[in-house]
DNA sequence: CCGAAATACCTTGACAGGTGAGGTAACTTG
DNA sequence: CAAGTTACCTCACCTGTCAAGGTATTTCGG
């Protein structure tokens, strides 16, 4: 998965309600669609995948079901709640508002960017 | 600070650093000026600014000395160092990345947003 | 002049989320 | 039949955040 890794610790909560929002899926393939997504760039680490299972049942966000397969591993599938789509809602507001918040910190003092220029050094 | 708070997570060093590109600053001053720029909705808790500091400094991206203010507490000021702007950069360009990753998976699925014309309200 | 607030620093312990490493089980394919 | 793939799950550890506590000086209202 190569870059970024760190940074999008805080998301996984969004991004797996976000898989879930068109259909139920389940966790393997939840990855492999991510995978899809970027390019190989990221997917979910299956720990990281299934505590987050967790912590979203728990929080009334996601419920689960056995897929009734016949053939093949046996798939526990995901659906999201209502709660779970306000829930999304919730975090892509804050996401904007955290990623705009974000840009302009961490702008804050390049100097290529407008501004006066100033030295001051010891 | 309301609003935001764990996705920063994993930006304070970058926050940091940005904060220490055009002068050195010290710990409350550079805490008092990311209150303004977000209007007061942002600030980092004084542990998470001073663990960070020592972070920094250990991997040699800032280094710091005492201010010789004659009056007031005493101030430990911060510079960056040649080698952190280049974390500095580094940072900018993961940011750059990850979010426009993390843009498209947590769209992912939303159908408020192009895709197909199927109606879905709120 | 005294007490409260502001300025300024720092540490400790707890907690949450991510992850490496390991494990289970069934099917598929060479 | 062995190796790989699909698919699930758990535990122990690490890192970053933060509440809570502490120190010391200066300023300012009453």
């Amino acid at each position: 998965m190569s870059i970024t890794a760190d940074l999008i610790r805080g998301h996984t909560d969004t991004i797996i309600l976000a898989a879930l929002l068109k259909e139920d899926s389940y966790g393997y393939r939840i990855n492999r669609t991510l995978g899809e997504l970027t390019d190989g760039r990221y997917e979910l680490k299956e720990a990281t995948l299934y505590t987050a299972f967790k912590r979203l049942e728990e929080a009334g966000y996601i419920h689960s079901y056995w897929g009734d397969e016949s053939t093949g591993a046996r798939r526990r599938y995901y659906a999201i709640t209502e709660e779970g789509r306000q829930a999304y809602r919730r975090m892509m507001q804050e996401w904007q508002e955290a990623s705009s918040l974000i840009e302009k910190l961490i702008r804050f003092g390049d100097v290529s960017n407008g501004e006066e220029p100033s030295a001051r050094r010891i």
